[in-house]
DNA sequence: GTCTATATGGAGATAGAC
DNA sequence: GTCTATCTCCATATAGAC
């Protein structure tokens, strides 16, 4: 018997954890199915375009979530330095201590960078930017702005990897602790 | 017509350029046998544990390196911040600006990190020991030294994954100078 | 939109001749 | 120690009934 009807969106938050977990080739069709509650043919019906697809709708969807809750507020905020530390907040809960890998980073990191690389790029700028602008509102000149914030986005990507071969979540509260405060220090 | 015969150490280095680039689920035995140059037979001959065997060879190989090259001054140079700035630059040269990932770190964040759990780990903490050493004798701390170290090692994997994110080796440059600073900075 | 059945290819691994 | 042939399994993807 068939089950609730459903759409692509549904399919989507199942999709994301399988990628993060097990990588884009360690992401079965079967993981996929059974973590969704979708056969794989209502997956094909979805995404056409097989696992390719949805990695695109997974990295689309990653980014937005990141452009709203992430990006946004440390472009707009009237606190640029309150908004740096909400952004550290926001980090510590996402990544979950540095339990929960980021998915961008991975690709990056894996054989499938070349095929999403417009879209791992985007990723990266938009958060350097966004870092960089409240900072430079915090007082910081335009130079030094943009090289703590270019250290800051690669050291969360450090303090991920670096938790999970110490397998100690405590690291990575103590580096993302040390990321903020350089990211909080009084401008020169 | 049989290749001119070989033993175990000469697939080494194919095997670990394989892993590194494709990770360990994408590194198939047609790939490892056409980069090694050995047929799958012998392949099996000499890891008869097949890939997981092949893997902890790689991983083996890979601490020993590190443990002479980079570790051992660390912990033993009479000139401690002198050895701090060859690490530096070795790291530089070893990952080739960022053009050359970390397969450890690469390992840490995939799938296949439970496998390896212990290597992965001793890798890191080997890393991390060697360089507080270096930095308490240079002046600081422990505890300080600890933590300078620890924040190090992970931003050198960040400065890796988002140096193949941004696709620009000078972020990789970039980043590790910042770290380097923060490494060679008198201590308090 | 959902499912089952199936096509086709390549994966890891093994056997045995040389 | 090397190779080719082969085994078995599971991958992605498709077809078509419901």
């Amino acid at each position: 018997m068939p089950r609730i009807v459903g759409e692509r969106k549904d399919a989507l938050k199942g999709i994301a954890e399988v990628f993060r977990v097990h990588g884009f080739d360690g992401a079965s069709l079967s993981l996929i199915s059974e973590a969704t509650g979708f056969g794989k043919g209502s997956l094909y019906h979805f995404f056409p375009g097989g696992k390719e697809e949805m990695a695109e709708a997974v990295l689309s969807d990653i980014d937005h979530w990141f452009e709203q809750q992430m990006f946004a507020p440390l472009r707009e905020s009237g606190r640029p330095r309150e908004a740096i530390g909400d952004m550290i907040a926001n980090v510590e809960r996402y990544f979950q201590s540095g339990q929960r890998i980021c998915l961008v980073g991975a690709f990056a990191l894996s054989d499938v960078r070349d095929r999403f690389a417009s879209r791992i790029a985007d990723y990266f700028t938009a958060w350097r930017q966004a870092l960089s602008y409240a900072l430079q509102r915090a007082g910081h000149a335009v130079a030094h702005a943009d090289a703590l914030a270019e250290d800051a986005v690669a050291g969360i990507q450090g303090a991920l990897v670096a938790s999970r071969a110490f397998n100690d979540r405590a690291v990575f509260a103590r580096v993302l602790a040390a990321i903020a405060a350089r990211l909080l220090a009084e401008p020169a």
